[in-house]
RNA sequence: GUCCCUAUCGUCUAGAGGCCUAGGACACAAGAUUCUCAUUCUUGCAACAUGGGUUCGACUCCCAUUAGGGAUACCA
């Protein structure tokens, strides 16, 4: 018995098998296949949903393929329920893996297992193939060895890392190995490299062209002590089985590209071609670093769930960092999907963009400006429901009259209000069109207190007071109170003369929009009477004798 | 330390040696639109990191410097 038995004593599947069963893709012309393979350590970052959405155009606008991979190589970092968090917010925004796994986590494809835990043998049986090849050994060092490794490397100013001279189980007679594996020694699997670092190699990236690298001369472990691969050596046989036409993924894989690349050749794999995009970044201080986990909410993606975007808008949002291009197009095709926008992989930025909320602003207003009202309501419905119990409660009551103040300068209007980023905003909009809300602070009382003949105006114009007034009926009996009351029917003719005036139009407005909202800012005046209706309105307007 | 990547208005970027007096969008400012706000329209503000080359000519090519980022794990 061979010492790779002893290593992996019970039966694997060959690489024929493997090779038999997972069939090359037979795909058209230009079609790409691609993935995302994230860990599930935690929840869905926005930077993954980023780079799931290039994959995922990628592929489907080439008519390839785009898979989902989980990759859980490492157990102690994984966290419960991440898988099935990864697999909603991709499905939530409409990023549908062909492959891998569907909204709700189950395994779809004929590639399987799209899990790494699950393809443990798959592993092995390729790393029992490279034992017997003489490309891989078995290395027992503990972790004081490596340390004591890497101590010795620095004081002696060699390059850190397992390779070369300093590789001391490298060569390991086979008696020896037998030994310390008899002995139940803990062991991992590295790879033997035959690079050699005064080599210098050049690699093409999709993005950032040709490279140069030293060429790889470090033995990387590609089996861990537990069994399981590591990283590098997952995505080489993955890759290769899956089919993987073009990998796109973060650029902090761009230094481990030569190590991949001579894995590829060493296992007599074709290599697929490699994109590395760089990560979103946020301001910090005065230097810009990546949207972290722990300290920025907005690095998971339900953040923008909360706080009530609509999906599409960060997708377009995200669109216009993977192709600055995009919102010419976006003015050019103002009624197509997103979808129909050609993705070019090289008009990426090759350097992080700043994450910048005030743009996300603008292109979502720009977005929920467009919505009829059915749809902004059963939108803004739908996020009530999972955050604000309090909206949702006036709106089960009140369908018909939030949906009569969702239209105001909506409905009809040749350019609607772009005042709503988020749905979240909504309830401060319609907030003062409810008794039980509406109230007019002692600011906004001396705000009236301050005009001249403020409830003698009032009072006037509450006997002609009609709901139904048209914009322009309403505006010439504010008009005609002006004259009466001495406002300045316009701002010019106040400005010639303001000693001769009390005010002018706008002044003379404002008591009513005070009176009638509580606030100095708001959608037309006329339009909100028309839904507040009658009586609502004229008990508001009654208060003034109050103030 | 070593290796690799990156560098244009405040932000996202266009720019493939002369089309650049450096273009667009967001933001900001001013003005216009029969009331405020939001729209819409007009106008304005504002950038090639620094220093050397190469060239008739450089934002663009090369080299250095500086500054950011990444890698250097039995993490991905």
């Amino acid at each position: 018995m061979s010492y790779i038995d002893k290593i992996f004593p019970n039966p694997l599947p060959t690489v024929e098998e493997l090779e038999a069963k997972y069939k090359r893709r037979d795909l058209p012309d230009g079609a790409k296949v691609t993935r995302v393979a994230p860990s599930p350590t935690g929840f869905m970052h926005i930077g993954g949903i980023y780079t799931a959405l290039i994959c995922e155009r990628v592929a489907h606008q080439s008519n390839g393929v785009f898979f989902l991979r989980i990759e859980d190589t490492d157990t102690k970092r994984e966290v419960e329920g991440a898988t099935e968090l990864i697999c909603s917010s991709l499905a939530n925004y409409d990023i549908i893996p062909d492959e891998g796994f569907d909204a709700f986590g189950n395994e779809i494809g004929s590639y399987a297992p799209y899990k790494q835990s699950a393809r443990k043998e798959i592993y092995q049986a390729y790393i029992k193939q490279m034992l017997l090849d003489g490309r891989a050994y078995p290395c027992f060092a503990t972790t004081e060895e490596l340390e004591k490794l890497h101590h010795d490397q620095e004081i002696s100013g060699a390059r850190p890392g397992y390779y070369g001279r300093w590789a001391k189980y490298r060569d390991s007679p086979v008696e020896k190995i037998e030994e310390k594996l008899d002995a139940g020694v803990p062991f991992v699997i590295r790879f033997k490299s035959h690079g050699s670092y005064d080599n210098k190699i050049v690699i093409q990236d999709g993005l950032k062209g040709k490279i140069n690298f030293p060429e790889n001369d470090l033995d990387i472990v590609i089996m861990k002590s537990d069994g399981l691969p590591t990283y590098h050596f997952a995505h080489v046989i993955d890759d290769y089985l899956m089919g993987t036409t073009h990998v796109i993924r973060g650029d902090e894989w761009l230094s481990s590209l030569p190590l991949h690349i001579q894995l590829f050749k060493a296992m007599g794999f074709k290599a697929p071609k490699y994109t590395h995009i760089a990560p979103i970044q946020k301001m910090d201080g005065d230097s810009r670093r990546k949207l972290s986990k722990r300290h920025d909410p907005e690095a998971d993606v339900r953040y923008y769930d909360t706080v009530g975007y609509p999906r599409v808008a960060v997708i377009e949002y995200l669109l216009n960092l993977v192709n600055s291009n995009f919102e010419d197009w976006r003015r050019n095709n103002q009624t197509k999907s997103y979808k129909d926008f050609p993705v070019s992989l090289n008009k990426l930025s090759p350097s992080g963009a700043l994450f910048d909320f005030v743009k996300l602003n603008n292109i979502s207003k720009e977005i929920i400006s467009k919505m009829t009202t059915d749809e902004i309501y059963s939108a803004v419905y739908d996020w009530a429901k999972k955050n604000d119990s309090n909206l949702l409660a006036l709106m089960d009551s009140n369908s018909d009259y939030i949906k009569a103040i969702l239209s105001i300068e909506r409905t009809g209007a040749k350019n609607a209000r772009k005042d709503i980023a988020k749905y979240s905003d909504v309830p401060a909009e319609i907030e003062y069109f409810f008794d039980e809300k509406f109230a007019i602070s002692d600011e906004m009382k001396n705000e009236i207190r301050s005009i001249k003949n403020y409830r003698e105006i009032v009072n006037a114009y509450i006997p002609m007071f009609n709901e139904n007034d048209s914009k322009d009926i309403w505006f010439g009996k504010m008009i005609d109170l002006a004259s009466k009351f001495n406002f300045a029917k316009n701002g010019k003719e106040y400005k010639a003369n303001p000693e001769s005036f009390n005010g002018d139009i706008s002044t003379l407005v404002k008591i009513f929009r005070i009176l009638i909202t509580g606030k100095t800012q708001t959608p037309d005046l006329s339009e909100i009477q028309h839904v507040m209706g009658k009586d609502r309105v004229l008990s508001r307007l009654n208060f003034v004798n109050e103030i």
